[in-house]
DNA sequence: TCATCATTATACCAACTGGTCTATTAGTAC
DNA sequence: GTACTAATAGACCAGTTGGTATAATGATGA
């Protein structure tokens, strides 16, 4: 039983891979029928609602994934400037290949439809905000103020989002270092 | 009359702002021509290779658009701290008005092609690196290092773009006004 | 065994996709 | 005027879109 994944589970792994890459509109339920080799049937079976609703259950997955990322790093290092500078660096190797198929974790979806889609906006900011948190949590524990921890939080949060744009417009991942690089002078002040 | 512009300025700009809030695969060549009231036949003729080169120089007329705003902010403003701020801040309000309608400038269509269109692609990096060098130059302006200016345009990139993405998610200024703040922690450095 | 329900598999749909083609009209130069 | 080109107009196309309907199969438990 530990390792059947089941169609559920390979269709939404498949589409928040493909929606990560793409956008919501960049890929059809074509692409992710095809790429599961899961017959539209058992799609809709699924997800009865269509793509939104797999939309959602592929942004939850990839908050998920994304949440164990930042953890696991997080729970070797404690002084959390190391500890965020790590992610940051680790960022920049993965998004330097010049082959990544990463994309933007939700940022791309959520640009796209902010304005069309409210529970999908509603999901994405969702991943945002439990992000966020990690980090908030992170530089309280370092004896940093609620006030300051929580604009630090907001600002890391920025600064991935947009040093993966950058990394991947530029297929390079020099941006995401060079921001790697500033977060000393940034957590400076608790 | 009023409306001296011609068809392919309008098209370029019906096609700018749409591609900006909803991306590339988000809006079709239906509703550009819906919205600026020009016919196919029209956009086929100043764009004979289609959506891909209209949505290129809509990126193209995006990127002048916020050189503009940058510059004419940084016109007025000497120090670059100051300066930078007040930009941000600038976005903060308007990407804080619950029906703001303007989108990641071109981040969202940088993230659903770059692993689909080479031209969009490059034509979204472009815009980055020009923006990139309006930073640069007001920080050699005032005296920061070649690298620290280099560096710092990057990060300050991130942030803006970043920013603007956590702003139109959570419909909410407070993002992009939490990271002004931080702007002159970040610039202490020369 | 049979009955029940979950799952899979397609055929089908209307609406829409980006794109082509041809016909017509407006504008300009001579 | 005439000739030539720029621009407009929209019918048409093949392929795709997200979504529906229905039937067949698989698994489960009585």
């Amino acid at each position: 039983m530990a390792d059947k994944r089941n169609s559920k589970d390979i269709l939404i792994e498949v589409a928040s891979r493909l929606f990560r890459i793409r956008g919501y509109y960049g890929v059809g339920l074509k692409d992710i029928i095809e790429e599961s080799g899961i017959p539209k049937g058992s799609l809709y079976h699924y997800f009865p609602k269509g793509k939104e609703e797999l939309a959602i259950e592929a942004i939850n997955h990839t908050k998920e994934f994304v949440i164990n990322e930042i953890k696991r790093g997080f729970d070797e290092i404690d002084d959390p400037i190391k500890a965020i500078q790590a992610h940051i660096f680790q960022l920049s190797e993965v998004f330097g290949e010049s082959e990544n198929l990463l994309g933007l974790p939700i940022g791309t979806i959520a640009a796209e439809t902010y304005t069309t889609s409210e529970p999908i906006r509603t999901a994405c900011q969702e991943a945002i905000e439990e992000w966020q948190s990690i980090y908030v949590k992170k530089l309280l524990e370092a004896k940093y103020s609620e006030k300051r921890s929580k604009e630090l939080s907001i600002v890391i949060n920025a600064l991935i989002e947009g040093g993966i744009l950058l990394s991947l417009t530029a297929k390079n991942g020099e941006p995401l270092q060079a921001i790697a690089e500033q977060i000393p002078l940034l957590l400076i002040n608790k």
